[in-house]
RNA sequence: GUGGACGUAGCUCAGUUGGUUAGAGUCCCAGAUUGUGAUUCUGGUUGUCGGGGGUUCGAGUCCCCUCGUCCACCCCA
């Protein structure tokens, strides 16, 4: 035991009691996807490290201590993409699909930050996203929030919030930037210590402080909002609008700022409660200075990402059923001549019934050790061929859910048609 | 990166102030029932007590180091 290999810190496996449920979570996310035409744009996982520097932003804790980085044969330095947006836009430059052009599409699959693993964060962990470029008017913000809310709400997720800011435009938020650092450094001794750091990196993150001290002091602090013109608030209003006419309750919350640096304008997250620290369970908003940081022409661009673990985490919490994907039918057999009818039974009901879940018993015993491995294996129903039924063209059909436990003989001919339904 | 809790059978856990051969439940296998499961009964298999070092006549138990897991900080989805 000990000597045993074991997995790399933070990277996990999903074994087969929860696959079904990432399965379900993923065919459920692309029915979404599709039903706003979104189309479906697959990506690497490793990517020239300076993409992840100029796009995520040189002084943020991605890109300064959780990447993992290495140098490959050639002596280029190569990062394990920490997130989507980047790479995406890469893609789309490189493919001139951004160009003059509208492009709605989705992403999903591993990320990786060298962080230290807790509940609902890992080192590899997994996400979905969407990006829609070309379109920049708040109705595209209303699409990809509505669209993230119908995500969750088909997960069986409640009792989210979704918490809204606007972070204006690059102008607006230098701007804001001077105001605020000016405020902060008059009480910079009342701040906390992260706070005080954050000053001069990253002041806007200081919104974001946990220490009651400092919110209770960020309370005289200047809103960003004050800086905006004409443009950012009839954007934002816009945007809220919108919201409303769908029914969608939003929160603004002047505090949300974001971790990355390409974030501008409308911001977003859908948060929990019942996830311990990690609150967020998808966040997103608009980058429209990316891609033409990137090296494209100006491009207006919003989306969002959340963590599939997280996802799966709070269905667990709040008892969401989820299937769990066992076999349907076991198929039970007793000495040779059964064994062989048995396996050419079974295949014919795989050709008639290609969505059939059914094993076939392997390995002989007794019939009540076989039932019992049926039960273990979540059937609804056991099939039990002995040498009787292969003389008679026929099967025992015995069900092992039903509270009165039931048992019928059907000739083969009409076991497609009783295993329909199931 | 910082802090705290915890590592005993495949799984969930007990194990007293340090004392002989380390336990329970579950799981698995066999039998009671030569063709009827999930209930019952009987029997059986399963251990580098995370690893290394130290203290001691004696360590699962105490000390040090180390690895791992979990939770929180930080950060983020």
């Amino acid at each position: 035991m000990a000597n045993l290999f074991q997995s790399v810190r933070g990277f996990n496996d999903v074994l087969p009691a929860n696959s079904s449920a990432w399965q379900q979570l993923q065919r459920t996310a692309e029915q979404v996807f599709a039903a706003y035409g979104y189309g479906e744009i697959r990506l690497p996982m490793l990517e020239h490290t300076a993409l992840f520097k100029r796009s995520i932003g040189e002084v943020t804790d991605i890109v300064e201590k959780e990447m993992f980085t290495f140098t490959d044969r050639e002596g280029d330095s190569l990062s394990l993409r920490p997130e989507g947006t980047a790479s995406c836009v890469r893609a789309g430059l490189e493919h001139g699909l951004l160009h003059n052009q509208q492009q709605r599409l989705w992403y999903a699959g591993p990320m990786f930050r060298h962080e230290r693993p807790q509940a609902g964060r890992y080192r590899q962990f997994h996400q979905l996203g969407v990006e829609a470029y070309g379109m920049a008017g708040p109705d595209i913000d209303v699409e990809v929030i509505a669209l993230s809310a119908r995500l969750l709400k088909r997960l069986g997720l409640r009792e989210l919030r979704l918490e809204l800011n606007s972070l204006g435009s690059a102008a607006v938020r230098a701007q804001y930037r001077a105001a605020l650092i000016e405020f902060l450094q008059r009480h910079e001794s009342s701040l906390d210590a992260d706070s005080q750091r954050r000053l001069h990196s990253n002041p806007l993150r200081v919104l974001d402080s946990k220490s009651p001290q400092t919110q209770a002091l960020l309370a005289e602090a200047p809103l960003l909002r004050d800086c905006f013109g004409d443009a950012e608030r009839a954007h934002f209003e816009g945007l809220q609008q919108g919201l409303a006419d769908l029914g969608i309750e939003a929160c603004v919350n002047p505090r949300l700022v974001r971790g990355l640096d390409y974030y501008t304008s409308t911001v977003f997250e859908w948060t929990t409660t019942a996830l311990g620290a990690q609150g967020t369970v998808l966040a997103g908003g608009r980058y429209d200075g990316l891609v033409e940081q990137l090296g494209g022409s100006a491009t207006p661009a919003v989306g969002w990402a959340c963590g599939v673990e997280r996802l799966l985490l709070l269905q667990q919490a709040q008892n969401v059923p989820v299937p769990g994907g066992e076999a349907q039918v076991y198929c039970c057999w007793l000495g040779e001549a059964a064994q062989r009818s048995a396996s050419q039974l079974v295949e014919r009901l795989r050709d008639a019934l290609p969505q059939l879940r059914i094993v076939l018993h392997a390995g002989g015993g007794k019939l009540a050790a076989q039932l019992k491995r049926a039960d273990r294996s979540g059937a609804q129903l056991a099939l039990i061929l002995g040498d009787a039924e292969v003389a008679a063209q026929s099967v025992q059909v015995k069900s092992l859910r039903a509270s009165e436990a039931t048992q019928e003989i059907l000739p083969w001919s009409e076991l497609d048609q009783r295993l329909a339904g199931l």
